[in-house]
DNA sequence: TCAAAAGTGTTCAATTTACACCCATGG
DNA sequence: CCATGGGTGTAAATTGAACACTTTTGA
C-alpha cells in the first residue's frame, strides 16, 4: 500500500483580494505558457526544497504585490489534491486567501505574462485555468465567513482608516448596505477591534473622520457567549 | 527552479474528538513500528493513487471508528509541510478534525497496535510522534472556534439528543458552565439550529426532556449582522 | 417523599433598530 | 451658503443575565 502512495509536487496558490471602489476584486495572472496558455489563473508557485508551503504562499504574495513590510492576513482555504487536477502530473496545491488594502501595486514578475485586477463577480464568469474557479469560489466564501466571525476586515484597510472605510469593506464583501450610525457604534463598542489614533482625515469628503488602527482582537464575540474560564 | 521542487508523499491525519463524561477526548494510536515506535500518534495514512486527500481522511476515519453510515463533521485544520517533520523523508500532511458522538466504537486496525481515548488535556502532556502535538493543538483550537460560529456542536451528539446533552458539549469544549435555562431558550430561538422530534427521553434522569435533531443551519448568526442580499 | 433534571417566568439591564438630527469640512 | 459624509440622540422593541420557580420523572 505505502509503496503505491503517489509522489506529488506541491504548489501554493494565493487568492489575493482587495476592495476597490466598493467592489471586491481579485488579482489574476494571464498565463504565458502551457498548459492553459493565455487563460486567467490564480497566482501560485512550487514549494522549494528548504521551505514549507506557508512560506511558499508568503513568497508568492510578495512576488505579486508590494507589501511594504506589513504582514497581511493570509488564511488557508483548502488543499486541492485531485489526481487529475493538473495535466502535467500529480501536483497538489494548498490555497490561501490574502486580504490586502487598496491601492495594491501589482508587480509583473515570475512566469506571469501579465496581472489583472478583476471584480470577483466577473472573474467567476471567465474560464479559469486548472481547478481555479473552484478555488476562487472557496476563497471568496472563506473571506465572507472571516468577516462574520473575525476582525479580518481591517486587513482590507490601510494602516490607518476611518470607520466608513471599514464599513465599505463589509458592504463590498457581503453585498448590501449597513446603517452608518449603527455600524459606527457597533465597531467602537467591541473591545479591541479598532483603536483611535487621535488623528482625523477629510479624504472621504464631508466632516473630518477620526482615524483608527487595527486592535489586538482577532475574533468577534460569538453569538452563544463563552463562559469565563473556570479551571 | 521547478525541477528542484521536491517530490513528496501525502498523508491525511484525522484528529477524532468526542465528548465523554463531560470531557473532550481524542482518539490516539500507540505506534507499532518505527519511527516513534511505542509513542502516541494521531491516526492517519497515505493518500492512494486514485483518491484525493479528503477521501483519504474519510477512509482513515472509517477505519478507526464505526460511523454507521452517518457523515460526520470533518473540517480541515491545516497543511503540515515542514521538510523535517517526518524522519522517513518528505512527507506532507493534511490534518482534519472530526467531531463524533459518544459512545464511539474504536476499532483496532491498520498499523495501529492499539487505539486509546484520552482526555485532550492529558494527551497534550504526553509526548506525541512527529509534529502531532502541534496538530492536536491546532485541531482543538479549530473545534473551539467551530462551536463559536457554526452549528458543529451537534456533530458531537447522537442523531437525536436533548438540549442538555448539547449544552454539555459546549461546556466540555469551552470549559465552564452555561445557565441551563438561558441556553435552552438561546438554541431554540436560533432558527434552523435544532428541530424537535416530538419524542422525549428520561435517559438523563429527572423530568423527561424533549428530543431534537440537527437542523439545516450550518452557521450561527454573526455578531455584526449581515444585510439582506440586495443585488 | 425526595432528588434530579427540564423547562418556563420574571425582572432589570443592555443592546438593537430605525431613524432624526446636528457637526465640521470643502467647494 | 450648500452638499457631503461623520457622528450622536432617541424611543421602541428585542435580547441578555440572573435566578426563582414549576414540572415530571426515578429512586
Amino acid at each position: 500500500m505505502r509503496d503505491r502512495s503517489p509522489l506529488v509536487q506541491l504548489t501554493a496558490d494565493v487568492v489575493i483580494l482587495t476592495v476597490r471602489e466598493d467592489r471586491l476584486e481579485v488579482l489574476l495572472i494571464r498565463r504565458g505558457k502551457a498548459p492553459f496558455e493565455g487563460m486567467l489563473a490564480i497566482p501560485g508557485g512550487y514549494m522549494e526544497a528548504d521551505e514549507n508551503l506557508w512560506q511558499t504562499a508568503i513568497r508568492e504574495l510578495e512576488e505579486e504585490t508590494s507589501l511594504d513590510g506589513m504582514t497581511p492576513h493570509l488564511e488557508l482555504v483548502g488543499v486541492y489534491t485531485d489526481p487529475e487536477r493538473d495535466p502535467r502530473g500529480q501536483i497538489a496545491s494548498g490555497a490561501w486567501v490574502a486580504m490586502i488594502p487598496d491601492p495594491p501595486v501589482a508587480k509583473a514578475g515570475g512566469d506571469a505574462a501579465a496581472t489583472e485586477w478583476l471584480p470577483v463577480d466577473q472573474a467567476l464568469k471567465e474560464p479559469l485555468a486548472f481547478d481555479h474557479k473552484l478555488i476562487l469560489q472557496d476563497a471568496v466564501e472563506k473571506a465572507r465567513q472571516s468577516l462574520n466571525q473575525s476582525t479580518a476586515a481591517v486587513s482590507f484597510c490601510r494602516k490607518e482608516f476611518t470607520i466608513s472605510e471599514l464599513r465599505r469593506v463589509y458592504e463590498a464583501v457581503w453585498g448590501g448596505k449597513l446603517d452608518p450610525g449603527n455600524f459606527h457604534r457597533k465597531v467602537t463598542r467591541i473591545d479591541g477591534f479598532i483603536e483611535p489614533t487621535g488623528e482625523t482625515t477629510t479624504r472621504d469628503g464631508g466632516r473630518p473622520a477620526a482615524l483608527y488602527r487595527a486592535g489586538a482582537r482577532r475574533w468577534l464575540p460569538p453569538s452563544i457567549p463563552r463562559p469565563e474560564v473556570s479551571a
